[in-house]
DNA sequence: TAGATTGTTAATCGATTAACAATC
DNA sequence: TAGATTGTTAATCGATTAACAATC
């Protein structure tokens, strides 16, 4: 158990961190110091220096960091060196969608199936694999060795399908229902509230011309 | 200008207290106590009358808060109470998605056009609307007095069509590509970066799973 | 009135920033 | 070696929690 606890404001910035240094890989910068990155991603350098500092020491005095050393290294602790397979849950439009976007799969999340309880929908194909019904969920979460659901269903039945992924062997819910889940908290999950990122980019158009008037 | 500067955390709570005192509203709970609605959202009474004391006195001594004025008063905060006219860029899956999940109307939020550089989209019907050429963005949002533009395009054209957009009379861009947008600072942006969110699921996953080993 | 619960001030906690000795 | 830049400790800042007087 090398790392203690750390905080999810930190684990937060890895992602903006990865792709920066990612961009930066693609042009074929090797080394960064802390202070470049900061002006470039727009935060301290000190806090960079911090953030990394909780995973370990990845620069080197004098030099900075190499940059596909440390893109590297982020990307293992995102576990992005292994592979996730996940099924998504509600093949509406958003379930569509994402089961079609898949730079997902570039990362090694890998998308292994797709359920519906509409009969009108069971049996269409999405990016060549089948949609089946809901009844299926529970054997092929058990046999496929699924460990992320992405819940893309209505809110109204989303806290009783998750509770019930969960007891099939589900380890982590990315969840796109506008509730909140009940489930125990070894269980991951990852809130994408839609609406609420919506209603927070609109408080801050109308607070913002307020001030302006 | 009555609010002095009121941080992003506090902004981010706001929707979700909306969201859980709608569901009262709707078991028909006419009034709630701080107390009460902390034990409800898991967090703090303290932190909940804090936050709704930025913005006001809404509740009174010996008995809490009425549920549907808190409701209303916090959709008002939100600018829920004003539409606004939104253009989508973009109408790939999560474009078209995003389009036909229209919980967002119900919320002041109309779905005014769709726009793609694709001509084999070009011309097809997304809900009722048809997708437009890119062409004609400029003279659609002036002549419709959109204020609120979705990014759902590739990255390596999103910092260049935001920029656009913005000379054009955007106010506010709602953010689905998975880039920092570089625009003047009176512009509000809203980011939603779903790799982002689906590695700190994937991060959580594997030091949970480390952890418990 | 007595009990309940707010609004608000003060205390605590945690996260960010600054500073600097260590070291490449 | 001298200069650069890290890793890390200390200082500051901001956000959360606790406490309590005000008051319905």
């Amino acid at each position: 158990m090398e790392e203690k606890e750390i905080s999810q404001a930190v684990i937060s910035r890895l992602p903006r961190y990865f792709r920066y240094l990612g961009v930066l890989k693609d042009e074929g910068v090797e080394r960064v110091s802390s202070h470049d990155l900061s002006r470039i991603m727009h935060l301290t350098a000190s806090q960079i220096r911090q953030d990394l500092n909780h995973f370990g020491g990845f620069g080197q005095q004098g030099y900075g960091y190499n940059v596909e050393n440390l893109y590297d290294e982020i990307g293992k602790i995102l576990g992005l060196d292994k592979e996730h397979n996940l099924i998504i849950i509600g093949a509406g439009n958003l379930g569509q969608a994402l089961a079609n976007y898949m730079n997902f799969e570039r990362r090694g999340f890998i998308f292994r199936g797709i359920f519906d309880n509409n009969p009108a929908i069971v049996g269409t194909m999405v990016r060549d694999i089948e949609v089946r019904p809901m009844e299926e969920v529970k054997a092929f979460v058990e046999n496929n060795n699924i460990d992320i659901a992405v819940l893309t269903i209505p809110k109204s039945c989303a806290v009783e399908i998750a509770e019930q992924l969960v007891s099939y062997g589900i380890k982590a819910i990315w969840n796109f229902a506008h509730v909140d889940l009940n489930v125990p908290e070894e269980i991951q999950v990852e809130n994408v509230h839609l609406l609420d990122s919506l209603m927070k980019l609109s408080y801050n158009l109308v607070s913002h011309d307020k001030q302006g008037a």
